[in-house]
DNA sequence: AGATGAGCGAAG
DNA sequence: CATCGCTTCGCTCATCT
């Protein structure tokens, strides 16, 4: 994508600052994506000339230099919304403002005496509906006796914080508790585990093809949930959103779309379209209960399969069930039940594949059933915006459109080279297999184990300094463990989003993120517990270096380790990291907690702790068996008193010892291979081995990931310990006994 | 050749 | 007053081994 096309999507979508183009939906063919860009302003513009909005009433403004947006939309803005365009600065009349972008020095003394304001602020006035205080989006710093800059923003986020105070205890529940797209998120991942139950119980049986597949989904859905106590509104132009001009639309009814309002556009923009739109409000428990009804009286068909696609939308195999019933006639009834039910109408599709199913509801909608076969489906689709085929979203339709393709129809004039060269591999096969109506039909194959967990929080995030970034980490942080217990995390990647260099301080959106400047870093973190966690996650927030006023939102990702194929990398340790392990031999070094910990042991207690107590390896190995033992039995007592009482020894001579690992090992067989080769390689247990060896058991086990995996590890190493050393014994016992604790219930 | 990480895009 | 811009997955490309 042309650089400055890339620039302008991540104004747009990342919380565009200008918000002025939306959407995506019209693309003409015509030459590049960047060109689309202006193509719409100037429309755009047009729309906005229209309005009679006031916000710059006795405005009189005068545009110098280069600006972004250009000079021609800043115009229009102003214009359309009351304002005047000051042509002359030394004319009769008088500027009340300049728009620049950057100033000479001799213009900033020229303009010393003027309110001097970047583009920004002519954009954000138009998104918030009134005329915001110019002094926050000065162009010239010190144009007027004011507080430093550091100060100023001080002062902007002490005041916001009033309002929004993103480190309130309850600031991150309550927060998701009113977020509709947390919602969604977790409604979809909760139906999902729920129809993976589900699929568990249904008999496991045979697939014949030609498969019936019924896609259904809510019509507008939030908008219907709402419309169902205000039936007089229905024909009106409906929203749900938050209200405010800076609000997203979450949903929008058929009436509305007409104007070209569309779902996640602002209430701001969505009014210029269509002045006399009307929003209502969320109501989530709705949600739910109508989710519920949908999911219900689909499982009642008895299918094949089900699964969750959203909370309003599943994909449902029907095929057995159509050897005895027209499948139209099928999701006719279907529709009729739910709407019966809930009030609220849905549509279906009923098709051999998945994708034509999706293109079968889309036809459907609203309130229909649309069956598509393989020989209809290419005539019924010709027309069909390349945008509503699944997995084209606004970036490659753009890029679709450069390539002259703006419906399904025009895919036929392009090489399957030409797609793929342009649009990768992936998306290019995909394209082909949508013009031949080839898709997969098991749908089984799309609810798939989960790869990740992750938490994310970019909206009122403004926080003062080092201390209160920490603080709100940590609180991400618990609550990203909330979601995770019973899984088993093997990385963790932090997100972290920081004020573009360039974009306004206050944000157009009410306490948004505004555009950002996203980097992401990934640590490992197998074994560790909350606090290393914590611990892990703030060192790693302060290494972006970012200051903490420029903030603007974080995410922590856990990627989970796959239980289902066994990979010959190994996991890796968060701590014991290859510095100390493998690269260099010569100084191997354990670092050791200072003291005892309540709970269950991980390696947490191992990093980040100020006073590190560190033991040189052969300090262990060299020593009698019968103080091994005792270290093992006793080892944090232990690790207290030995580090001052003992100088450290020389380092041993390089040998060709190889750390154990179990890394990334989670077959029972795999796990006793290297169980056995571990005690082939040495006539006793290495210190660091038993570490991590206890550390991987108490993983296991406090992970809930596969406790009985551990004990079933444990009981073969005391197995084959029967014919090694009793160092290897007596490993095994101490191992018996930590797991024999770890069940019993706690006194 | 496969694993991993950064980053982008899509979906709803 | 506003506002609640989440979460998971797939893919590409670069890098490491
Ligand atoms: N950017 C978006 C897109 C969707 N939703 C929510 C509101 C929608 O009601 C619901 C379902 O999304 P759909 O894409 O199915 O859209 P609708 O149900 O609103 O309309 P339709 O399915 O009839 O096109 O998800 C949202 O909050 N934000």
């Amino acid at each position: 994508m042309h650089p400055a096309a890339k620039r302008l999507h991540d104004h747009e979508v990342s919380g565009d600052e200008t918000n002025i183009e939306y959407g995506a939906s019209e693309f003409g063919g015509f030459g590049q994506y960047f060109r689309n860009k202006q193509i719409k302003l100037d429309t755009q513009l047009r729309e906005a000339n229209q309005c009679r909005s006031q916000i710059f009433k006795d405005c009189h403004i005068y545009l110098n230099g280069r600006t972004e947006p250009s000079h021609t939309i800043l115009k229009g803005l102003i214009v359309s919304n009351g304002g005047s365009i000051c042509a002359f600065l030394g004319g009769k009349t008088y500027a009340t403002h300049i728009v620049a972008e950057h100033l000479t020095k001799r213009k900033n003394n020229q303009f010393a005496n003027y309110k001097v304001v970047k583009p920004a602020w002519v954009v954000n006035c138009v998104n918030q509906g009134k005329l915001l205080d110019w002094t926050n989006y000065r162009a010239i710093e010190s144009s007027l006796p004011t507080l430093d800059p550091k100060e100023t923003q001080e002062q902007i986020i002490l005041e916001e914080r009033e309002k929004v105070n993103c480190l309130a205890p309850d600031y991150i529940s309550s927060y998701y508790a009113r977020s509709r797209l947390h919602f969604l998120s977790t409604k979809k991942a909760e139906l999902r585990s729920k129809c993976q139950q589900l699929a568990g119980q249904l008999p496991v049986a045979e697939r014949p093809s030609p498969r019936t597949i019924l896609h259904i989904d809510f019509d507008s859905f939030f908008v219907a949930v709402a419309l169902k106590d205000k039936p007089d509104l229905k024909d009106q132009p409906i929203c749900v959103s938050w209200g405010g001009p800076s609000s997203d639309i979450a949903s929008c009814n058929y009436k509305a779309r007409e104007f070209g309002v569309q779902n996640g556009m602002w209430v701001s923009r969505a009014l210029q379209l269509c002045p006399k739109l009307v929003c209502l409000s969320y109501n989530f428990d709705e949600y739910t209960r109508c989710s519920d009804v949908l999911y219900q009286e689909i499982v009642d068909l008895r299918p094949d399969y089900v699964t969750a696609v959203s909370v309003d939308e599943a994909l449902v195999d029907v095929t057995s069930l159509c050897s005895k019933t027209d499948a139209s006639q099928l999701a006719q009834e279907l529709r009729s039940r739910i709407k019966a039910k809930t009030g609220i109408e849905a549509s279906v599709g009923v098709a051999p594949n998945i994708f034509l199913a999706k293109m079968a509801l889309r036809l459907a909608k609203p309130a229909g059933v649309v069956c598509l076969t393989q020989s209809s489906a290419p005539q019924r689709l010709a027309n069909c915006s390349v945008r509503d085929l699944p997995g084209i979203g606004y970036h490659i339709a753009a890029k679709l459109a450069d390539l002259g393709v703006t419906n399904y129809s025009h895919l036929k004039r392009v090489t399957e080279n030409t797609l793929k060269n342009q649009l990768g591999n992936a998306v290019g096969t995909k394209l082909v297999d949508y013009l031949n109506c080839q898709d997969s039909d098991d749908i089984s194959l799309m609810d798939q184990v989960q790869k990740s967990v992750g938490v994310e929080l970019c909206w009122g995030v403004r926080l003062l300094n080092d201390n209160e970034v920490a603080q709100f980490t940590s609180n991400l942080t618990e609550e990203l463990w909330s979601r995770v217990q019973s899984l088993y995390p093997e990385t963790l990647t932090i997100k972290f989003y920081r004020r573009a260099a360039d974009a306004p301080f206050v944000t157009p959106k009410y306490m948004g993120c505004g555009r950002c400047d996203v980097t992401s870093k990934t640590r490992r973190v197998v074994g560790l517990d909350l606090e290393g966690l914590k611990t892990l996650v703030i060192q790693c927030v302060q290494s972006f270096a970012c200051p903490p006023m420029d903030m603007r939102g974080l995410g922590l990702q856990l990627r989970l380790m796959d239980t289902t194929t066994p990979t010959h990398h190994a996991i890796k340790f968060p701590q014991l990291e290859t510095a100390s392990r493998s690269t260099s031999p010569n100084k191997p070094k354990i670092q050791l907690p200072p003291s005892r910990r309540r709970g269950p042991t991980t390696l947490s207690q191992f990093v980040n702790q100020p006073d590190k107590v560190e033991v040189d390896m052969e300090v262990f190995d060299n020593l009698p068996s019968q103080i091994k033992r005792e270290i093992m039995a006793h080892e944090d007592e232990f690790l207290v008193k030995v580090p001052s009482s003992r100088s450290r020894s020389e380092p041993a001579a390089v040998t060709t010892y190889e750390p154990v690992s179990f890394r990334g090992v989670t077959s029972e067989a795999g796990l006793r291979q290297v169980l056995r080769d571990w005690m082939r390689s040495a006539e006793s247990p290495h210190y660091e081995d038993v570490c991590e060896f206890r550390d991987f058991v108490d993983y296991l086990f406090d992970s809930d990931w596969n406790w009985t995996k551990a004990i079933s590890l444990v009981n073969y190493l005391n197995h084959c310990s029967l014919n090694l050393s009793q160092d290897w014994q007596y490993l095994a016992k101490v191992m018996q006994e930590r797991v024999a604790q770890k069940i019993l219930p706690i006194n």
